[in-house]
DNA sequence: TTATATGCAAACTGTTTGCACGTAG
DNA sequence: CTACGTGCAAACAGTTTGCATATAA
């Protein structure tokens, strides 16, 4: 495992190349979400690079993951977790039926998606999941924000 | 459009026989959530349904919300949306390939999958949408919360 | 040296809770 | 009549922001 240094050159690397100072909070965290398989979430994060910079601040966590995301080096597990959404799932009424969703990444608009060949797809690897649903989440830009990013200063 | 008659009623009996009162709130809060192709939040639904019923409170939304997801009337589109989950996406390093999650509906706790098939995923109807991934998102309980819900009170 | 990052505390947003009153069954 | 639901306000959790200080380049 002398790979990481490797990484973290790369890392490095790719933080200056973008514009961003290599600092070592900014370094620490990028090393606990790179080698973490957990999805961590801020607080997380935040618990586990303590153990190394126990003056970390949350709001630092923060700070770095949004840049982070916008230099493209970390990425949202989901792009829908800013508030909660919902839909009838009674059977047979509105969204009743097995179904797939449009995510619009810059809006957060969603849309249903009903594709037969979807609704057959299974999983190989369950890694003793017990699955009850398979959900396809396709991401992308909707209509209406294709049009605006044209004209980004509309 | 009359079918929506129909439904009402199919609801209201739904309610009574999982033991909920069928309140005009919970009744219109159902409606509007079942008639929109928006997936809302509990805040479009809260406004939405004020349109009808000016007293209405948001609490009263999120309370409805909670007991007709209780007795599957109504579905969360995502079941992550309390916290952020972020994974690292440098080219390479940790999770910077394509992949896919297995997601625990009770622990939230998120898995890598990774399917070469499932990678070759396309969509056939994208509505307009342009679009960036294609996510494979399989929702069950993972290995600890199967053994934790045979025996529900260890 | 100087632009950028950090830490702290305060502000905000989305969601939950406790309780007095109202209404469905 | 009585249990369940509602509305309000206060409490909470997660996230963001402003600003003085510290640090990378």
């Amino acid at each position: 495992m002398k790979k990481q240094k490797d990484d973290v050159e790369r890392f490095a690397q790719y933080c200056r190349s973008h514009g961003l100072s290599v600092t070592h909070q900014r370094l620490a965290i990028f090393e606990a979400l790179a080698s973490s398989r957990e999805h961590p979430s801020a607080e997380q994060l935040h618990k586990a690079v303590q153990r190394r910079i126990p003056a970390l601040s949350l709001a630092t966590v923060y700070k770095n993951l949004e840049a982070l995301k916008a230099i493209g080096a970390v990425a949202d597990v989901n792009p829908l977790h800013e508030q909660g959404r919902y839909e009838a799932a009674l059977p047979g009424v509105g969204a009743g039926r097995p179904h797939h969703h449009l995510v619009c990444v810059s809006c957060k608009k969603v849309r249903d998606l009903h594709d037969a060949d979807l609704d057959r797809l299974r999983v190989r690897d369950a890694q003793g999941f017990d699955i009850r649903a398979v959900r396809v989440q396709a991401e992308g830009l909707c209509p209406d924000c294709q049009a605006r990013s044209v004209r980004p200063r509309a």
